[in-house]
DNA sequence: GCCGTTTTCGGCCCGACTGTTTTCAGTCG
């Protein structure tokens, strides 16, 4: 099993023992377990002593060795003899926790999300601390429960919250509103949207979003916080007083397990934190923060980035004074893989061009698809010259940028390349890339992108786990042999900055990195608005504590081109 | 369950909103 496969069992284990009811702190051990094991960069089957990991002990260490080595762990085989797996669904639907879904089944023998939305009327109602209104709710969710939910994509979340907070920023009492949550820590997609407001009225500012002409329904509406539903997409509003705002951004912003562990910090030194601010333990006085940058430093710690909040040794790092000095947007120089109308994509060699001089870059790199992609349009060896021709006439002619040759070249399936290495000679920078066979299991896939990985004029593999977000699973790869076998050739990896590929995946970039091997941000651009989904690549860097000296294409023009010339 | 610069036992983050209640449990973030 994988990082992520084991963790969702992790959280399983610690869901069915809440129905159950268990005691709290022994499931929180399990959840905390689970969170880690997200945030560890390399896969935990390879870990020797997986107490290492943060909240993880004897026990929880147990249960993950068996599920990496894919037996069942007794204990959830125990679990799972007197637990109903359906009722772990059951406590997904909105409003339904753990406690009901447990009580639903001792008291009404229900055992999935099927069969309570078949439960006759009334039934619900007649349970004790129930009455028309939550059956109604209840009832309401589990029939139209869609199990195969979608999130949204960076793009997508960016722009709908792009809309709220102009809403919300243009009420006049609103003072200053932010987005916060896992868009502000830029998770790779986005479920629910947070919005932070100070208002000197607050009931005024909730009663007003709470009226907004997008919202589609109210879920909760009170005088601090509302919390509504627009195009299908839950947003949640919380506003304090200007002074605490530092603080609401804080909390919000989370992740929960960041706040959990800088609180518990707190908390040793006689501190308590909430979304007011700062108070003495045990006072309840809360002394309003106005600033996150204040709320670290009166915790005699620096300023973490947002993007680093997930309790990964952020905090850790940030005492030791070693938190990284992340990439910006503004290092990236050029672009190394775009396409163009010579193959599949919608811009001309000159309109791609001038998109990127407008973003600044100093270079940019053409790389369409190669012959055998017929789907894409790649391009047969005479075409491939024609193209190297058209692009050095476009590049004497454009005195602000270098555009140079490359080219996507498909990774066949018994691992070589899809054009002589004769005419990859030929062109500046060579991108390889699977687009055929998938499912041709770990080892043969492994071993194939090995041998590309070897072929000399290789400079970076692209999309090397091939996902697409909402749409396809990675393939089947051992990542960790890639990222060796590319330190070794000095072979780039590429941390592909297409909204729904970001692949590279953080932990695995977390990895490379760690393991010397440099990466390529790249937008795989397939028009000249593709250009700017560059940002989405470099949050992701900066979710993997990248610096801007570990990727190729933050180097100056001239070092780049000397990049160029030395081969690997 | 985990964890330790007051520790190997006794702690373990914090608050808003809802529904069904007359004081609070459950859910959520």
């Amino acid at each position: 099993m994988q990082n992520g496969e084991i963790a969702r069992e992790l959280e399983r284990i610690a869901t069915l023992m809440e129905i159950k009811d268990e005691a709290y702190y022994r499931i929180l051990g399990y959840r905390r377990a689970a969170e880690s094991v997200v945030a560890q960069g390399r896969p935990v089957r390879e870990m020797e002593d997986l107490t290492k990991l943060a909240h993880v002990g004897a026990a929880t260490a147990g249960v993950i060795r068996d599920l990496a080595e894919d037996r069942t762990p007794q204990l959830l085989s125990d679990l799972l003899e007197e637990v109903p797996a359906g009722l772990v669904e059951v406590t997904r639907l909105p409003g339904v926790g753990p406690r009901t879904a447990g009580r639903l089944w001792r008291e009404l023998g229900i055992t999935s999300v099927e069969e309570l939305g078949a439960l006759e009327e009334g039934k619900l109602a007649a349970l004790k601390g129930f009455g028309k209104k939550s059956e109604e709710r209840v009832l309401k969710a589990a029939r139209t429960y869609n199990a195969t939910e979608k999130r949204m994509l960076l793009n997508e979340a960016t722009n709908l919250a792009g809309e709220i907070l102009e809403f919300v920023r243009s009420h006049p009492a609103c003072e200053r509103a932010e987005v916060a949550g896992s868009l502000r820590r830029q998770k790779e997609t986005i479920g629910d949207l947070d919005i932070v407001a100070s208002s000197g009225e607050m009931k005024a500012l909730a009663d007003a979003f709470a009226e907004a002409p997008f919202v589609q329904e109210v879920l909760a509406h009170g005088p601090t916080k509302v919390f509504i539903k627009t195009r299908g997409v839950e947003v949640d509003l919380r506003i304090v007083e200007p002074e605490a705002y530092g603080a609401l951004l804080h909390h919000f912003t989370g992740s929960q397990a960041h706040n959990i562990v800088l609180r518990e910090r707190a908390v040793k030194r006689g501190l308590n934190i909430s979304e007011y601010g700062l108070a003495r333990a045990g006072t309840g006085e809360y002394e309003p923060v106005a600033s996150e940058a204040e709320l670290y430093e009166r915790l005699g710690l620096p300023y973490i980035p947002p993007e680093l909040r997930e309790d990964a040794g952020e905090l850790l790092a940030a005492e030791k004074g070693e938190l990284p000095d992340l990439i910006e947007v503004g290092d990236i120089r050029g672009d190394l893989h775009v396409h163009t109308n010579f193959s599949d994509g919608r811009g001309t060699i000159e309109s791609m061009a001038e998109a990127a001089i407008s973003l600044g870059y100093e270079y940019l790199v053409f790389c369409d698809h190669s012959q055998s992609l017929k789907v894409a349009n790649g391009l047969s060896p005479e075409r491939l010259k024609r193209k190297i021709e058209a692009v050095r006439e476009a590049d004497e002619k454009y005195g602000e940028i270098r555009l140079l040759n490359g080219s996507e070249v498909d990774i066949l399936k018994d691992g070589t390349l899809d054009y002589e290495d004769a005419l990859l000679a030929e062109l500046d920078f060579v991108v390889a890339s699977i687009h055929t066979s998938f499912n041709i299991g770990e080892e043969a896939m492994t071993e194939r992108m090995i041998r590309a990985i070897n072929n000399p004029y290789v400079r970076t593999i692209a999309h090397p786990t091939g996902r697409v977000l909402n749409r396809r699973e990675p393939y089947e790869v051992d990542v960790s042999r890639l990222i060796r076998e590319a330190a070794r050739t000095n072979t780039a990896l590429e941390l592909n900055s297409y909204v729904d590929r970001l692949d590279l995946s953080v932990p695995y970039v977390r990895e490379a990195i760690g393991a010397g091997v440099k990466i390529t941000i790249d937008t795989d651009a397939h028009d000249e608005g593709a250009l700017g989904f560059a940002r989405f690549g470099v949050s992701q860097a900066r979710r993997a504590w990248v610096e801007k000296g570990s990727v190729v294409n933050t180097l100056p023009l001239a070092e780049f081109e000397a990049y160029l010339r030395e081969g690997k």
